[in-house]
DNA sequence: TTGAAAGCGATACCAT
DNA sequence: ATGGTATCGCTTTCAA
């Protein structure tokens, strides 16, 4: 049988009201009975019961992490970030995995009328106004990652910036005809990063040539159809990719078609996933576990302090930074 | 305001017996009272509040699986299987990261003590007596994987079976010194490993020679000193490596090295993870995602069943599957 | 400082 | 079929 904190406080002579007081720390026990409480309670080993304090304290003690498809490195490395928080605040991490749009209204509900969680960090997911209204209705503290809200404190990549560095670096390295292979453009990151490479060109005064981009879901097989989409039409000396993924797809295609990179075609890709040094991807580098990090922090700071006054949205910017390796040719 | 079951009670004119009935689905409730009930609730869209429900039924509807650095690649094919069954059955999952010897015990007593988890997967993680002891006063339902014990139910991969099967294949394609860069001998799978590099020389009459096989850390940092350790000191025409990282790390010493794969080295890794298909990595493919999925579904009929009796321990075994590249040098 | 009692929001049993 | 009530195991307020 379970011990209760009846039991331990039959068993040490007090009110069960001190045994709480002694478990949470409260000033107001004296040093007397707190050690006879403590005796009985390191004795049996004994812990609060984490469901029955929820209820009484209305607060989980848990915070829930929603992802979509969390297999993909971005989103671990970002998890990973949270994890580290998380893990000195004593507090639970519920992983939610949104694969579609029915079981994304399925979670969204659930947090906010369940309560499973005191708070929660959305990664890469868009929010609808009905969403944030929910969310807002529950009261529930929310960070979003690499998605934005002005409702909520969103971390984010420069993306647009960072397409811009990398299709900058080709430029100087003196190509001219600029492929990109870019994401579907119902991401956001996609649009910015589309934008961030038609800056680079014109502020170079290259002219934009639509020929020259394609869309693809960010994954490898997306890059190798983009590529061979790609290729078959136009003849760009360099392809900048908005993700590894997509660079290794592409990269997958050049093997096939017999093109060398980067002597024919040089790639710049978007994230700096594993392994992808040991191929030479030049990438440019995003601070996944950093991002998580800061999200999971922000949170908690929401949850120590629950005055909203004093916790108002942020953006917090991360710009990628560019890796050079041997796949845009700038290394011989 | 939060509305509780009583409130959607008063409103529909029911008492809250009632009401809990109707969302319980219970049959005991007359098709009118139901519709009358359901109206209400949908008006509000009510839901119960999942503490107070945990609270009353003495359950969380929750599993926790613990993990050491899920970060690598293994475990998160296993946890995403696990999800994969989670997610059908409605079930949280709470994770947690081990990452050193005193957060383990924290979160062992914590989950057998505080019991906010009703089941648990252990993916990795070696189980002490007390351990079990603990899980089993508990009578909390475990499920191993990677990982074993003859009191719960253990999913593992056949380590030396597969070890086998790639050494075999290197004596096949007529490698007579073949080295090996193993784990560390602290881990089960290292040992097995070992196990099986010995068993398929021996089978073939060639004499085990422990200057061949190094230890290291299952990384691709490790596989790179292996093989620095290993080079210096014999000239092995093939390794096998006990996890593609290693064996990615030995491919890093190679190419600073000068030493050409598969023509001077050949190389067979274990995992196939993610991208080693790219560079053309030989290995061991383990199914990670089923051996994740099969660990869930054991523990759910656990929890659907929680008579003992019927829920021996079993010992699932699944054994890894060669994928032959070009690293090994048996394709041209 | 401490004990007693009233919640927290459900479930489940017992009458009816 | 339905309502009322005890209970789950804790926190917190209120007296003392």
């Amino acid at each position: 049988m379970r011990l209760t904190i009846r039991d331990i406080a039959k068993e040490a002579g007090v009110g069960l009201g001190t045994v709480s007081r002694v478990l949470n720390d409260s000033p107001h026990v004296s040093p007397a009975t707190r050690a006879k409480v403590l005796e009985v309670i390191d004795k049996h080993n004994y812990r609060l019961h984490a469901v029955a304090r929820s209820l009484a304290k209305r607060c989980t003690n848990t915070v829930g992490v929603i992802v979509p498809q969390f297999t993909k490195r971005f989103f671990i490395e970002v998890l990973k970030g949270i994890q580290g928080q998380l893990d000195n605040s004593g507090r639970d991490l519920i992983l939610y995995n949104v694969q579609n749009r029915v079981q994304k209204e399925e979670i969204f509900e659930r947090i906010t009328y369940e309560k499973p969680v005191d708070g929660i960090i959305v990664i890469n997911l868009r929010l609808t106004d009905r969403h944030c209204q929910l969310l807002q209705e529950a009261g529930l503290p929310v960070v979003l990652v690499d998605s934005e809200r002005h409702e909520f404190t969103s971390i984010v990549s420069d993306n647009a910036r960072g397409a811009e560095i990398a299709v900058t670096h080709l430029i100087e390295l003196g190509h001219k005809e600029i492929g990109m292979v870019n994401g579907l453009m119902r991401y956001h990151a996609s649009r910015q990063r589309l934008q961030g490479y038609k800056k680079a060109l014109t502020d170079h005064g290259i002219e934009v040539n639509h020929e020259l981009v394609v869309n693809s879901e960010f994954c490898r097989a997306g890059g190798y159809e983009a590529a061979t989409a790609l290729l078959s039409r136009v003849t760009p000396t360099a392809i900048f990719a908005a993700s590894d993924e997509q660079a290794i797809g592409i990269m997958d295609y050049a093997k096939k078609a017999g093109i060398q990179i980067p002597q024919k075609l040089a790639i710049v890709g978007f994230d700096d996933i594993d392994l992808v040094d040991f191929i030479g991807l030049s990438t440019m580098r995003q601070s996944m576990e950093e991002m998580g990090s800061v999200a999971a922090s922000k949170l908690l700071e929401m949850l120590t302090n629950p005055n909203d006054e004093e916790n108002p949205p942020e953006r917090i910017v991360f710009c990628p930074r560019l890796i050079v390796r041997s796949s845009c040719g700038s290394q011989v």
